[in-house]
DNA sequence: CCTCTATATCGTTCATCGACGATAAACGAA
DNA sequence: TTCGTTTATCGTCGATGAACGATATAGAGG
């Protein structure tokens, strides 16, 4: 997908062929599902949600995964955009991205 | 990730897989998810949404697989609960199970 | 009966996931 | 600087997904 950055873009020109809502969009919606698509990222996500902003070590101490796993697990919800993460100092702080998950929340409702 | 590690031997002998608040919700939403997690499962279930039911054979022109790719497809779907198939002769008409849709609905967003 | 059509299933191939341990990298503190 | 903590990445392994062609099955019609 293109480069995500500006997504309260009002539709302004964009430059691109829009014609395809179709497909554009289930590839879209295809990924943001595959995100949450395992049973420990919807636990992530929850959590974050829940703490509104979350140390990695607490997400590991949460869930019965190795480090490496949970680390993956949260490679593959940044790479989705639905959440972000956030250096501080040696550790890091992770945070949903909340317009990212309202387009999920809004792919699946306009199902 | 069902393996069993106890890396935090905190609770000791855990005799039984009992507990585990493994939110049964979370796995329910993961594997909802997951079969709207491909662009083609994505497709074919607004197909199904947007005509109210569909001959196996009009999704199968409506998107560049195989037939038995699309066919594999809509197992998944089926599988999922958020398709029914009933057979009509030597034909399947497929349609959409409205509240198994409603609950993956229902599952995103109250994330 | 046989045949044709529509669908499902089988078997194979290639790619990717999910899990782990080991290790590297970044940073604060001593 | 060196050490300890925290997180990311690498390498590997087994399991599974996605795609296809070939084939089996079920029903309608000749």
């Amino acid at each position: 997908m293109a480069t995500r950055k500006a997504k309260t873009d009002a539709a302004c020109c964009v430059t691109g062929p829009v014609a395809l809502p179709t497909d554009a969009s289930a590839e879209t919606l295809a990924k943001l599902a595959w995100a949450i698509a395992h049973p420990a990222r919807v636990r992530i996500l929850r959590l974050l949600i829940s703490r509104a902003s979350c140390i990695c070590g607490e997400i590991v101490d949460e869930l019965p995964l190795a480090q490496s796993t949970v680390s993956q697990h949260l490679k593959i919800l940044k790479d989705s955009g639905l959440v972000q993460g956030e250096v501080d100092g040696p550790k890091v702080c992770y945070c949903i991205n909340a317009d990212r998950l309202n387009e999920l929340k809004s792919l699946v409702t306009s199902l």
